[in-house]
DNA sequence: ATCCGGAATGAAATCGGTTTAGTAAATCGG
DNA sequence: CCGATTTACTAAACCGATTTCATTCCGGAT
């Protein structure tokens, strides 16, 4: 059987009647230590024979992979769509690959990812999955690995992180609501392991806190962030007597299935109940009736967070270590329909 | 400055009073060669030592990189979205890592993209996005990478498909507004450069046909596949005299913008008009009125593609080469409430 | 003419594994 | 008990680049 071996530096080299060494250093861009006429002799073989680069040789001997991890906790939710392609837009540009691993919220996943990412020999990882432990993060940072924590953070592990306020934003939600009048405002959260989710319901805590108004753990409803939770979650909420009059639902996921279940539940918004949604969508203006929610810039803290891994990686093998920066963008409100005062009675 | 060394394969195998060999024969799981106990003791002292492989330089002298490239028209666009999720749930179970590579349906970014991930070393590559070139798929597979092509398909390359039957899905959607008394059905198409965009108008018109209606050019609203472009279709669908009846979005984003334009342009659904979308998401039934689309399975692709791509892998070096597949799976009509008869008048 | 310094280049070491070829000892059949 | 396998294991080659260090070449200063 005939097999044409793909050519390796070394073909193009005695093709090129010169050394490995210069058709490396010809390729790589290097411009001193070699005379334009034989750059160009090079580059024409290189080009000739159809020779193409072999990054995984290149890598072991230069210690460098130009490939970072990507943790998502699932790509299939469009917000941590966005995050993976504000990653990928800034990457991309630089000659960097991005390693996507998805972790489905398991921890036990996010470990084995992590193993296999430092194994591959990553630069750097950008991480958005909601981890409450940090040991499988700080393993990585002692074998060499820079990362960068977006959308929450994990306590006691030193990483930058891009992130929102999200007790600021919670606070105004809630304030926003409480300003319409509305006395029973329910919640829905998540499991409560990550920071954005604990912080979200602090912010309503102190919200109430601040229009003195009792915190009330009934109108805590804790869900699981996905669609399923939030339908559950109305379920719950029905049964509150009296029942609330707002909704303040905490990611996209469940303020889709909140929208669900309100519906199946025959409930009017916001003649009946008021709801505030989060992870603002396109589709948030398209429902019956246009919904309000938080606008979180993932596509935004996607390129940040590669922007800030980038410039690490750059200043690697400085004298000086960066210290750890803690960026946090801006989350607005969107006001549009389904918020009203509470009905009266 | 001390600093600690990660440890090699060569520090574990002093520690254990073994050969390289030895270990990573062990490390590798090969059961023969070693003695139940020599394999004990090399595995303890790896974890005493808390050894990690270099999968890069396994990599370089095995052949194998164990990873694969995605690449996507868009991974914010949460059809991508799913498909990237098919995709990495059947891959990792396999310890198969997945490259991303978002081409922001740019030709040269995917030229580029393919270029850096064979250097890359890739084994297979995965591809849902619109090219019309075949080129630099052919170039990848020539260096050995199986290709798998997803949601489109590229004419002139020899290598697997996985789609759903985009002419019958658009003929069955035509047919359903056909039958509900619709003469005049305008389609919002896009640039036509990919086939799965080419087949569903192939559908449209030949859904006509079966019925006797004349193909009639002014109806089809070419697009740019994304919600500004569906949005403006629908600017250009109010000058048609007289006004179609009946709207088929082809994509996902351009049925919200469609939705969008629409709702601007104060029509009414279905009373005024009637509309399918396509790549159903869980929203189109909070929309209102709920509306009625093509269900694209992008999960389900994307799983079966990598299914697909993990046999090819794992059927090299046979003697006989594997044909080519063209999977093809089911994609519903899932009606709701955005279709009714035409307005009388 | 001679010496010197910098630029161009090449030979060889290196990165950290996998794989091959080979060796010594253990096992087996008769 | 002997030759023939088989088994456990090692030494060394190898994958294909980068990088270090030595060497050659050259023009200009002395």
């Amino acid at each position: 059987m005939e097999w044409r071996k793909r050519p390796t530096m070394e073909d193009v080299a005695k093709a090129a009647g010169v050394s490995k060494a210069t058709v490396s250093r010809v390729l790589a861009g290097i411009e001193s230590g070699s005379t334009p006429a034989t750059a160009e002799r090079v580059r024409q073989t290189a080009l000739r024979l159809g020779y193409v680069v072999n990054s995984i040789a290149a890598s072991l001997r230069s210690r460098q992979s130009f490939t970072i991890g990507l943790l998502l906790a699932d790509v299939a939710n469009p917000f941590f769509g966005g995050i993976a392609s504000g990653v990928e837009a800034r990457l991309s540009q630089t000659g960097y690959s991005v390693i996507l691993g998805n972790t489905d919220n398991s921890l036990e996943r996010e470990r084995a990812l992590v193993r296999v990412l430092v194994e591959k020999q990553i630069d750097g990882l950008i991480a958005a999955t909601s981890a409450a432990s940090a040991e499988h993060f700080r393993e990585a940072q002692e074998r060499g690995v820079q990362v960068v924590l977006v959308d929450s953070d994990v306590p006691g592990l030193e990483a930058d992180t891009v992130t929102i306020d999200n007790l600021a934003t919670a606070e105004a939600v809630v304030g926003h609501l409480l300003e319409l009048g509305h006395r029973r405002i329910a919640i829905v959260t998540g499991p409560m392991d990550a920071t954005f989710d604990r912080h979200r319901l602090e912010g309503y805590r102190r919200a109430l806190g601040r229009h003195g108004i009792a915190y009330d753990e009934a109108l805590v409803l804790r869900a699981d962030l996905l669609a399923e939770g939030g339908e559950r979650a109305v379920d719950r909420l029905l049964e509150l007597a009296p029942r609330p009059t707002a909704l303040f639902a905490t990611n996209n996921m469940m303020t889709q299935g909140v929208l669900v279940g309100l519906r199946r539940a025959g409930l009017r918004i916001p003649d009946e109940i008021s709801l505030v949604g989060f992870d603002d969508q396109d589709w948030y203006a398209l429902c019956h009736p246009p919904l309000s929610a938080v606008l979180n810039p993932a596509h935004e803290m996607g390129h940040v967070a590669a922007d800030r891994l980038l410039t690490r990686l750059a200043g690697r093998g400085e004298r000086v270590e960066q210290p750890v920066e803690h960026l946090v963008l801006d989350a607005p409100l969107v006001l549009r329909a389904s918020t009203a005062p509470p009905p009266q009675g």
